[in-house]
RNA sequence: GCUGAUGUAGCUCAGCUGGUAGAGCACGUCCUUGGUAAGGACGAGGUCACGGGUUCAAGUCCCGUCAUCAGCUCCA
């Protein structure tokens, strides 16, 4: 007999060889019957595959993640075989399942394209083969045997995954016609997978290297139930409703035109108001923490960015220089080395630290043209700088500090992020500096985030080539990942600047620098707010705070003055005189997601009061004008979630 | 930059297998002065992304370029 400990802490005894379909049947059929596998000792394993050993168990429904992942490695076997029925002569190369669903990378033979076109056809060959029920049936065979199938079936990339996995054994996964290198882990049979939906097609790099040759990969998703695969799609086009490139545009708040340039967004009227009163916002805190405002030129001199490196280590990415008189000039693609002349423009004294200073400095940087998207990712774009010198022992404190605000940001925005600490890949030589210097960096890092109790996971080989970084990461509306803010500890640069200050001991010494950005880049910050807001923005930062509608034209001059008085006491208000019915003018209101609209009619109008209607809720009742002013000041407040 | 898809009026989109471009909204003028999500009439508006080609004839077919979208690579 062996022991099995089930989730909840319970063992029980089962037989030599047992499988997590027997334990489940013994906690229930229901439990059986939805059961796609089993997470063994943390490994996956297929619902009948024995259990020798005592071990922990965990039995995976499609309701949980491992169930998923599972259900759709699982898919992802059952389109490449039919690929493999579609397109006879097609190589596989890794076909993983992904956060939502799971895709395959192949290599079809020459003259074959897939297109969008296609995606039905394939489906339709899934969904026939998977009422085959075909089992998938594991099987081991020696390295050398498993080298020898793929060399002969002249499947390169499949030689090539098994060359890394040297004096091992290989497992293959065999269902209907279809035998694929294989870990294991897999649904009980295909008839389970009910649902089929092939979502896009696009090219991907071999083993995710831009030298290789690209291949042909397919995206898809599938479910047990057809109503879950319904819901899924629903909530797709839910979420591309709050695309910020369609509500940027319908709600004019950015546009970018070719006559401009790609990625180079221009801020309209509205979209400029939001991003003032997040700038407003921001300022207001830089200057209660003890952060003093500069202002830098667009451009410097080409020598700045070769002493800081940026040159030639970004040259790709960076706009061409510029030459004048005999000198070359850079659009300026970060604020760093400019903040550093102003540090180095004085002797510096241990007195004057930490130095802080900050600037809404506008950066250019040339990226990709298939890289640009909305306001996420352009060629221009403006952050929220600030760079903190500081002796060594400020720097745990500088950087709560940092950390900190830009947590106040997030906070006060009411948004989900995922913090991120950014190492280097000692395996990498991009890195400037001493590599025992980074150790100590990372380690001060690292005890910051734990002091403040950040929940945190370690990225290797995403810190930037000077130093480490806490990034913080959020979800766009169609689930991309974006990094906003960053804080980043540098010991590189004040010795590439020879920055130094005098301290108490009458020598010099180097300071420490934190670059920290807690908005990241403005129209990066503010495409995901559109999306997470949806457009309906909270009352004090809507562009528009309220409309004054007037029902006919005899109460334009009455309307006139309530619009007067909002306006001086510094809302945000619109007036619609049009010889429109109200209901127009309300429709386009809404339209618009202006927080309130005031009506007033004949009604109104003789007893010196107004109509209130709110975005989205209707229709508030009549007030007075005193009465909407208090309540307009107690929503015009930082971080007041109301609309 | 790479792979694929797409590009028609300011916006959203129609235009079947080639036969000389349409709708709704927006815009302008006029009528209408209305009570909580779109009143009516008339009008103006397009080198069908751009450049080549095939054809008697190209928005439609072919090639190239540019841009947008999805993904890959990259991201100080």
């Amino acid at each position: 007999m062996i022991e099995i400990t089930l989730p909840d802490g319970s063992v029980k005894e089962f037989p030599v060889g047992t499988t997590a379909y027997d334990i489940a049947m013994s906690i229930s059929e229901g439990l059986a019957r939805n059961s796609v596998g089993a997470v063994v000792n943390g490994e996956y394993y297929e619902i009948n595959k024995p259990i020798i050993n005592s071990s922990e168990v965990k039995i995976a429904t499609f309701n949980d993640d491992d169930g998923k992942q599972m259900f759709w490695h699982s898919s992802a076997h059952l389109m490449a075989e039919a690929l493999q029925v579609l397109y006879p002569g097609t190589k596989f190369g890794i076909g993983p399942a992904i956060e939502n669903g799971f895709y395959y990378d192949v290599d079809l033979p020459d003259g074959t394209k897939i297109t969008t076109e296609d995606l039905p056809l394939i489906e339709n060959k899934m969904k026939e083969l998977a009422k085959n029920n075909s089992t998938y049936n594991m099987s081991e065979s020696s390295w050398e045997e498993a080298m020898e199938y793929y060399q002969q079936a002249g499947n390169e990339y499949k030689v090539e995954l098994i060359e890394g996995l040297k004096g091992q054994k290989i497992t293959f996964c065999k269902h209907g016609g279809f035998t694929d290198l294989c870990r294991g882990g897999h649904i009980p049979n295909t008839g389970i997978i009910k649902a089929v939906k092939l979502l896009s097609v696009a090219g991907a790099y071999w083993r995710g290297n831009s030298d290789n040759k690209m291949m042909t990969r397919i995206y898809g998703i599938t479910f047990p139930k057809q109503k879950m695969l319904d819901e899924f799609i629903q909530l797709r086009e839910e979420a591309e409703k709050r695309d910020h490139r369609k509500l940027g545009k319908e709600l004019e708040l950015y546009m970018i035109t070719q006559n401009i340039g790609g990625g180079l967004p221009v801020w309209l009227p509205k979209g400029t108001t939001i991003r003032r009163i997040l700038e407003d916002f921001l300022k207001k805190e830089l200057l209660k923490r003890g952060y003093q405002e500069v202002i830098t030129p667009h451009i410097g001199n080409l020598n700045l960015y070769k002493t800081s490196g940026h040159y030639p280590y970004y040259s790709e990415s960076q706009f061409s220089p510029i030459k004048v008189e005999e000198e070359e000039y850079m659009l300026k693609p970060m604020n760093c080395p400019h903040h550093h002349q102003i540090y180095a423009s004085k002797p510096r004294s241990y007195r004057d630290l930490p130095l802080r200073l900050a600037e809404f400095g506008t950066v250019y940087r040339y990226e990709q043209s298939g890289e640009l998207s909305g306001l996420s990712r352009v060629r221009g774009f403006t952050q929220d700088d600030a760079h903190i010198y500081c002796t060594h022992e400020q720097l745990k404190e500088e950087l709560i500090n940092a950390v900190d605000l830009t947590q106040l940001v997030f906070k006060t925005f009411g948004m989900q992020v995922t913090t991120r600490l950014s190492f280097r890949d000692d395996n990498s030589d991009k890195y400037a500096g001493d590599p025992e210097v980074w150790e100590i960096a990372q380690k001060e890092i690292k005890e910051v985030a734990d002091m403040m109790q950040l929940d945190y996971f370690v990225g290797l080989g995403e810190a930037s080539f000077y130093g480490p970084k806490i990034d913080f990461i959020v979800r766009d509306a169609i689930g991309r990942k974006w990094q906003l803010g960053t804080v980043q500890v540098d010991y590189v640069m004040p010795e590439r600047f020879e920055l130094e200050f005098m301290g108490s001991d009458n020598q010099k010494h180097r300071p420490v620098i934190i670059h920290r950005a807690p908005f990241g880049s403005m129209e990066r910050f503010i495409s995901i707010l559109i999306e997470h807001y949806a457009g309906n923005f909270p009352f004090w930062i809507a562009p528009v705070q309220v409309s004054v509608l007037p029902i006919g034209q005899n109460q334009n001059e009455y309307c006139e003055g309530i619009y007067t008085k909002l306006k001086d006491l510094g809302f945000r208000v619109e007036i619609d005189t049009r010889s429109e019915k109200v209901n127009r003018k309300i429709a386009e209101s809404e339209q618009m997601k202006i927080p309130f609209a005031i009506i007033a009619g004949q009604k109104e109008l003789e007893n010196g009061t107004v109509s209130l209607r709110q975005h989205g809720k209707g229709d508030l009742g009549t007030k007075t004008l005193e009465e909407i002013v208090e309540m307009f000041n107690s929503l015009n407040v930082p971080g007041s979630s109301q609309h």
